[in-house]
Parts: structure tokens; C-alpha cells; sequence
DNA sequence: GTCTATAGTGTGATAGAC
DNA sequence: GTCTATCACACTATAGAC
């Protein structure tokens, strides 16, 4: 690993604990750059902005949440259980240390009123990508329902991570996914 | 009306078309001294700080909420129809001139990460009553299912909150009404 | 007496120079 | 990597208007 990188890697990692727990707004640069330990012109060659390095979290938050994503679904045995995946997903993906109070994307969007375009730009694929794989994943179990079903669970997913917001480390999956999985059977059934 | 009741008014109503549409940090206490023409003076000697201000507009929008919910499910020609009533009352609060982005408590929630007690009282007891509510309401519909009905429709409700977040003005009730309505019809035929 | 207008203080932030 | 310019913000103090 070359120096640049590992110093970039400093800087995402301490921006990703700092930023979706503490608010980002609320993250003061110093902070990042103590914890990263990594001087301010360090970060404004890179970065730009302290915009430049939100969005670049972000980006780098998104790719691992697909990836345990994609894990969790390929573990599983049957198509039904492979869409029903994002649940085990979620659990894990929060479950993990620095893990976020509830959702970085929503977060960020709530934070920010008209974000700067390449944090609206991060905000944004995570929506269109949440969406484009429940889809994928409903298709084989719903058929022409797929879509409809899949609309519903993106509600439910975004319905789960706002109850986090409400009770807080008390919120369960349990609620969501027992309502996925009634869905599930209904438009399996038709 | 006295003097002092007026002038509480104006603040209030100010704060309430600014903090959450623009952001409770987002907005500097300047520009709703502004908006309502007040002095500084004045915010601070009837609230005490920005936060007393932020929590009394919550507290007062909290009231309206559930005024508007109340009608809502007084409309209903019955049981299930009232029960169904609170995405009626969530369009109509919405459609509001300066109506929250998403919603005003999910809002506070979000962006501070560990409020003051008033603020997080406020905030609590939207959830709180959101929960209460919806359980009085499925009572007559889902007999002892009532709860579990209730708290997947805490979630739908919250969803469908957060989806304005995803969609923009795009989101539209229609997705969560449908998952509530299949819901209700599962809870009922048990 | 309750309000407005305005000027001013302290703090803590981003950004960038050295 | 330190150090600083600049600025925006919450909040205060004062003096006077209706």
C-alpha cells in the first residue's frame, strides 16, 4: 500500500466512525483529523471540502453495505429467503463497531436540506439501489408482483431504520421482518 | 389577546414555517427573529435559548398533529376505516403551507445527537402517542392481535415518513396505505 | 411595562498559509 | 504539522419607543 493511500484510509475510516454516529454536521473537522491523525492540508489536497470527504465516506459506507448485502444473500437457501436476506443485512451491518445510530444515507439526507451534489448524489444511489435489488431479489418469488412487492419493501426497510430513530438501541428487526415476511406470502400466493 | 400571547405567537409561528423545514441546527436564530419580527430580547426572556424555542414549537405542532388525526378518524364511518385514517391525516398535515420536509420529530431525532431533556421529551412522546393511538384504534379491529396490528402500523406510518426523505415530493402515501390495508385485512380475518 | 433596535462578546467552526 | 484569518452563530446589554 502506497503512503497516499494509507493516509486516504486513516481519513475514511476516521470520518466514517465520527460522522454517522456523532451527526455530520455536528463531526467538527478537527476531530476527523485527530482521530485520524492526519494534518487539515492533508485533507483539503485530497478531499477538497470537507463536503469532498462526507461524500467519499459515504460512497466507500455504500460499497460495504452491498457487500455484506450480497453476503447475506448468498447464504441463503431459496429465493424467498435470499429476498427476506436484507434483514440479516441490516442486523449485521448495524451490529458492527462505529456501526450508525440508524441509517448514514437517510442521516445525511435528514441532516442537510439541499446538500451539495455529490452528497445528494450518494443519498440517492443508496435509494435507487435499495430498490433495484429488492426488485431483482422479488421477481423469481412474486413474478409480475415483483415491482409492487418490492415497493413494499423498501417502505419496510426504510420504516425499520426510522424505529431505530424512536427507540433507539431498544428497536428490534423483529416488528419488519415479521411484516416482510406476511408480505411475502401475499403476493406469493396470488 | 394580550400583547405578550402575540408576540409568543409570531416566535412560534416563525420557528415552526423555518426549523423544520430548513433544519433545526440549519437555521440561525437571526432569521426566525426576523420572520417574526421580534427582538432578541424577547425570544430570550419568554424561552430561555433557541432550544426552549425549538422544544415549545414542537410541543405546539405535536398538538396540531394530533388534532388533525382526531378529525381524520372522526370522519371514519368505522372501525377499520379510522384505523386506516392516520395516512389521511399524515397527507392533510403534510400538505400544509410550510409543512415539514419529512417530519418534524424523526427531524429533531436525526439531527441532534443527544438533545436536551425537553427536546428529547418531545420527540419521545410523538412516538409515544403515535403507539398509543394506533393500539386504541386496532383494538376494535384485531381484538387481542390489536398490538402486533398496532406496532406494524408504527412501522408503515414511519416509512412512509422516512420515504420523503428518499422520494422528495415524489413520495407518495399510496405504497404504505396499500401494505397497511393488507395488513389490517390479515389482522382481521385471523 | 413590554416591546424594538442595535451594538457587542465569546466561542468554535472551516479553510488555508506557512 | 502548527498556526492563524475569517466568519457565523448563540447570546447579552443597553437605550429608548409605544
Amino acid at each position: 500500500m502506497t503512503a497516499r493511500a494509507s493516509t486516504e484510509r486513516k481519513l475514511l475510516d476516521a470520518a466514517d466512525a465520527l460522522l454517522f454516529t456523532q451527526g455530520v454536521a455536528a463531526t467538527p473537522v478537527d476531530r476527523i483529523l485527530e482521530r485520524a491523525g492526519v494534518s487539515p492540508a492533508t485533507l483539503y489536497r485530497t478531499y477538497g471540502s470537507k463536503d469532498g470527504l462526507v461524500a467519499a465516506a459515504l460512497t466507500r459506507r455504500h460499497e460495504q453495505w452491498l457487500a455484506v448485502w450480497d453476503e447475506a444473500v448468498d447464504r441463503a437457501p431459496d429465493a424467498r429467503a435470499a429476498l427476506l436476506a436484507v434483514f440479516d443485512a441490516l442486523d449485521e451491518f448495524h451490529d458492527r463497531p462505529d456501526g450508525a445510530r440508524w441509517c448514514a444515507f437517510l442521516g445525511t439526507a435528514a441532516e442537510l436540506v439541499d446538500p451539495p451534489e455529490a452528497l445528494a448524489a450518494a443519498v440517492r444511489e443508496d435509494t435507487e439501489s435499495l430498490r433495484r435489488r429488492l426488485r431483482d431479489l422479488a421477481a423469481p418469488v412474486a413474478g409480475e408482483r415483483g415491482d409492487e412487492l418490492a415497493e413494499a419493501l423498501v417502505l419496510v426497510v426504510s420504516g425499520h431504520l426510522a424505529m431505530r430513530l424512536r427507540d433507539g438501541a431498544a428497536a428490534s428487526s423483529g416488528p419488519a421482518r415479521a411484516v416482510a415476511e406476511a408480505l411475502v406470502d401475499l403476493h406469493t400466493r396470488a
